[in-house]
DNA sequence: CGGGTGACTTTAC
DNA sequence: CGTAAAGCCACCC
């Protein structure tokens, strides 16, 4: 178990299931730094660049797409998830339908 | 080792 | 509703 935290995040965010998103908290809880979900949006970040990680099904807390500024248009996150058949509340996800629980 | 950075979260005003 | 600040910790230089 040598893999760095980035690929530890690679690793969950890759298998999040079409038609589901999961959380920073989540993910960062995954990994072990349960109170570092930032780290998990910085791996992210290089993520996106990396390989083609369905980063869209990564939102914070509230189902918010905040990470859709990194993307190339805004409206690419949003696109991607309503095209899974994500539910949307407002500019949010609605985590009560969609929440993914990383195992 | 130390400083800068950051797609979070919570509390506070 | 908004902004600010602090806590958090890995990566890069």
């Amino acid at each position: 178990m040598d893999a760095d935290f980035f690929e530890k995040v690679y690793e969950i965010v890759a298998r999040i299931p079409a038609g589901k998103v999961t959380t920073y908290g989540a993910i960062a809880e995954k990994v072990g730094l349960r109170s570092s979900a930032r780290m998990v949006g910085y791996a992210l970040n290089a993520a996106m660049y990396r390989e083609d990680l369905p980063c869209w099904r990564v939102v914070n807390r509230l189902g918010e797409l905040t990470g859709k500024r990194y993307f190339p248009t805004p409206n690419y996150m949003r696109e991607r998830l309503e095209a899974e058949g994500i539910p949307f509340v407002g500019d949010a996800v609605d985590l009560k339908k969609c929440f993914w629980n990383p195992e």
